[in-house]
DNA sequence: AATCTTCCCAACCGCGCGCCT
DNA sequence: CAGGCGCGCGGTTGGGAAGAT
């Protein structure tokens, strides 16, 4: 037995709203609210509109304070910095303080044509250790969670870039690999739910064999230093969470002669914009190719 | 100037969850 | 407890705009 549809279909106009519906709506809304069923509003207002049509318009559009484009530097900062850590849980990340005003639906739409591109463009640049989604929900799961306690979680967990540059991977004696993901001198690391931390933490957990725990990230005001045993970064490379540089390098050529990938230095998020352009000059440059790594 | 291609985003769709009866 | 129903969410689509040829 199938659903039944959320409205009469056939008596339902489709399609983008007049003024005057967005005018009659919000008029309404803004007098009497949603009396807590969207599905009966349209009928109430005397809208030809499906329920859910008319919650999706005055969520994203005719309620106030919403903010349309213009992302500025720092919400890209936090989009990005939020997805690398919960995936594309839109809701929760226009919960976040710094997005107030923001929709889901304009957050998801920006990541799709903008950002995830830039963080594709960087991705295939770099050892970039964004896990899938799919990893990110075997260590954080909101779902367990109310939508309330997530937001507050967000709220009380200042974002901070998370630094994506070519990780500097060395050995020590201890069959523990080192690796510095970059030097930074404007941040310190400082997240108050263990949960949200970068899921590289998160998945590198561990007890050493001396019984230390080698969950060693710190989160300096200088640089980003984290251990890692040896086999974690093995499972690392057999479940793709991160491409070699080696093999970002026998993929040279991804943006031609504009640019030289070995010498690519991506210290922060506060060259985004430089990137961007990065992106758009290379997107262009006539070579045809348009591989900027999307990993899914 | 005309046509084709790509990009963008508003809107739709289907599903899971939780509340209510 | 089970089933119905509405809400809210994320994924996807389609049409217009912009850019390329």
């Amino acid at each position: 037995m199938g659903r039944s549809p959320c409205c009469d279909k056939i008596n339902v106009k489709k399609g983008p709203w007049s003024p005057e519906e967005d005018a009659k709506l919000k008029e309404f809304i803004e007098k009497y609210g949603t009396g807590g069923n969207w599905i009966a509003l349209p009928q109430k207002v005397g809208l030809m509109r499906c329920g859910k049509s008319c919650r999706l318009s005055w969520i994203n559009y005719l309620r106030p304070n919403i903010r349309h484009g213009n992302f500025s530097q720092e919400e890209d900062r936090v989009i990005c910095s939020l997805y690398a850590r919960i995936g594309s849980r839109w809701s929760f990340i226009a919960a976040h303080a710094q997005l107030s005003g923001r929709t889901d639906n304009d957050i998801k739409n920006y990541w799709n044509t903008k950002l995830k591109k830039f963080i594709g463009f960087i991705h295939s640049s770099s050892n970039i250790l964004f896990p899938p989604t799919s990893t990110l929900q075997t260590t954080f799961q909101p779902q367990t969670q109310s939508q309330a306690s997530i937001s507050s979680i967000f709220r009380d967990s200042y974002v901070e870039p998370i630094p994506l540059v070519q990780p500097n991977f060395m050995y020590n004696n201890n069959n523990m690999m080192n690796f510095q993901l970059g030097t930074n001198n404007q941040h310190s690391y400082n997240f108050h739910d263990q949960s949200l931390i970068y899921p590289m933490q998160a998945i590198s957990s561990c007890s050493s064999s001396d019984g230390l725990s080698c969950n060693q990230i710190s989160y300096g005001n200088e640089e980003m230093m984290c251990q890692i045993p040896f086999e974690e970064t093995q499972k690392f490379t057999l479940d793709n969470y991160c491409t070699t540089w080696a093999d970002h390098q026998k993929a040279n050529g991804y943006f031609g002669n504009n640019f030289q990938s070995s010498q690519f230095q991506y210290d922060d998020y506060t060259n985004i914009k430089e990137v961007k352009q990065l992106i758009s000059s290379s997107s262009t440059n006539g070579n045809g190719c348009n591989n900027v790594g999307y990993w899914d």
